[in-house]
DNA sequence: ATGAAAGCGCTAACAT
DNA sequence: ATGTTAGCGCTTTCAT
């Protein structure tokens, strides 16, 4: 009888002293307590009542070391804030706990190291999979971790990992709201977004000056600002947009932060929307709807995506281990939608227009 | 040699492989991987460089099984939508890594039986402490489970839960928005909250009636309104509220979607904001201060409250595992703050007020 | 249906 | 400084 560890609170109970209490042996209980088909229905419940009696519970980590399965499952993402983000978390919390895995959550904010550390602590701990937002540029030794294990990349790609992906597809949404805008009469059309350094950037601004080709519109330069996914970079910058001598009569935001950050400047400068200029946001995050005469938008289906994301993850890991064939290939895009609300008007000039 | 494990990714190198390629013993690999202070400096070296060449990763579950120390800590929220809750994790999150523990995830959506999956789940995987805020009424199964376990209540507390707890002081956020209103000559003042069986939603209750008794003026029943946390909830709630024969002239919503909820009721109903009724609302999501003219609200420390959460846990388990003495009494509360913008004024027909 | 025994990967005495 | 050994809690043959 040992009985000096009453200190805080400790689950020292394992199934040998319930054995022991019961007289009978540690297999016999291991058996009895995971439903082994040969048991005696007695032994069960007798084994079942003690255990509860004792205050036993399983040893998670003696039970991997042995099946070399977990039940953890690794979320590795920039920021939770943010509403894909948040969405995400949220969906995938419910799904793992449904498939009996346990959600591990780790926030970069987009920092290599901290990445790394995450990476490896996921592959310490026997992560049956990683769902990852990758880094603009991850470290080689991340890189590396990753490829020895189920990844599924979301929202954003990178060419480096090998591993399936889901996305918006970002071209098709800011394509979209270009074209929404030069259809209206917009001629100068500003695009505030990411740094083409992650491949959302990147397929965004594609989306931009492409839908501008396409509608023959000049695309100038000036009008292209490409910064950090910050509330004040966007308001900075939108304020001296406005301020230019040939100011664009239409802004695409390429994020919702951005978005965001463009509306503030918009307020604070008193500046009439849609009247004075158009606004064309990205997300819609539930005030987007409320906001002066709510905010016209690029909706993306949030919900979708990361049901997509979680599902590609638990099919190749199977819902209770057995990780399958990996599929890397497979690369599943969401489309944007165009959500017409009241920020989006002819440009004041255009009036005359046919 | 065995080499016919390629199927998709394994991680089978242990310990063993590395001393056996060096021909040494692997718990001189042991040592030398955990900077043993008698451990040859060449040896390290090689030790170092043959686990990386392997592909080595420690089995965290093994180490767990010898020292009883994991690195996991679990965080059970009801929701992570919620701004308090999401402002929660990204600090959680941040700091937890910080002192180099992984952070384990669930979202129980006020369910007792999801909560009670994942707090046995947490116990099993041994995790040193969970931050927790607790469901209305968690089963006894939780409560039994909680109370061997290193536990700090976020936000909402419960009494049979005997564990430190941090919370805003939700009665004085209440008080101090009534008696702005009561001061501007509102008589009619509406309350629109959670139900009273979480401590938040019962103090925050408590707040309004107090406020209005303190101030002189008749509680009505009919202008208190307690129902789920739902935007729905709110809009049909508020748009009722106004079509009161004896309507309030001024609403204070007791949480942040509520908020939101009235929000979208005053402005499909067109009603005039603060000229016809008045509102306060609770929490502080970035848009507050954009809508119309600016949300008057009840604003907490959100920041605040998590990095108290976490330090409370932080210093009860140690920066690396020894558990230290409890200090379950610990109860901290930090008030929140009026802030003032242009949704509260005079009701209309007190303009005639000294 | 149950028991005995081995071993998962690791750490930590205890030897040397 | 390094090797030997035992054992953490569990599952899983293999006997019985």
């Amino acid at each position: 009888v040992k009985n000096r560890k009453r200190p805080a609170a400790v689950a020292n109970v394992t199934i040998k002293d319930v054995a022991e209490r019961l007289g009978i042996s540690h297999s016999t209980v291991s058996r009895a307590l995971n439903d082994h088909p040969y048991t005696n229905a007695e032994t069960k419940r007798r084994v079942n009542e003690t255990a509860a009696a004792l205050g036993y519970v399983a040893n998670a980590g003696a039970r991997t070391l042995r099946s070399a399965a977990s039940t953890l499952i690794g979320l590795i993402l920039p920021d939770v804030q943010n509403e894909i983000f948040s969405v995400a978390t949220k969906v995938l919390a419910n799904r793992c706990a449904n498939a009996g895995y346990q959600l591990v959550l780790s926030v970069t904010e987009d920092d290599p190291s901290v990445e790394l550390k995450h990476v490896e602590a996921f592959r310490q701990a026997r992560a049956m999979g990683i769902i990852i937002t990758p880094s603009p540029e991850p470290l080689e030794k991340t890189l590396a971790l990753l490829s020895s294990t189920v990844v599924v990349q979301f929202s954003r790609r990178h060419r480096q990992i090998n591993a399936p992906s889901v996305a918006a597809h970002g071209e098709r949404g800011i394509s979209a709201a270009v074209t929404h805008l030069a259809q209206l009469g917009h001629r100068r059309i500003a695009y505030l977004g990411m740094p083409a350094d992650r491949s959302t950037g990147a397929e965004r601004l594609l989306g931009y000056t492409r839908a501008m080709k396409l509608c023959g519109l000049a695309v100038d330069p000036g009008l292209i600002q490409l910064g950090p996914t910050r509330i004040e970079f966007a308001r900075a910058t939108v304020t001296s947009l406005l301020h230019l001598k040939q100011a664009p009569t239409a802004i695409v935001l390429g994020t919702a932060d951005l978005t965001q950050g463009g509306i503030e400047a918009l307020r604070a400068g008193e500046v009439a929307v849609p009247a004075a200029v158009s606004v064309v946001g990205f997300g819609d995050p539930s005030w987007f709807k409320l906001w002066g005469p709510g905010i016209s938008t690029i909706g993306v289906p949030l919900v979708e995506l990361a049901e997509a994301a979680v599902s590609l993850l638990l099919r190749q890991i199977g819902p209770h281990g057995e990780t399958s064939g990996s599929q890397s290939q497979t690369q599943i895009v969401l489309d944007p939608f165009l959500i017409l609300r009241g920020t989006t008007a002819p440009p004041a000039a255009a009036q005359r227009r046919p």
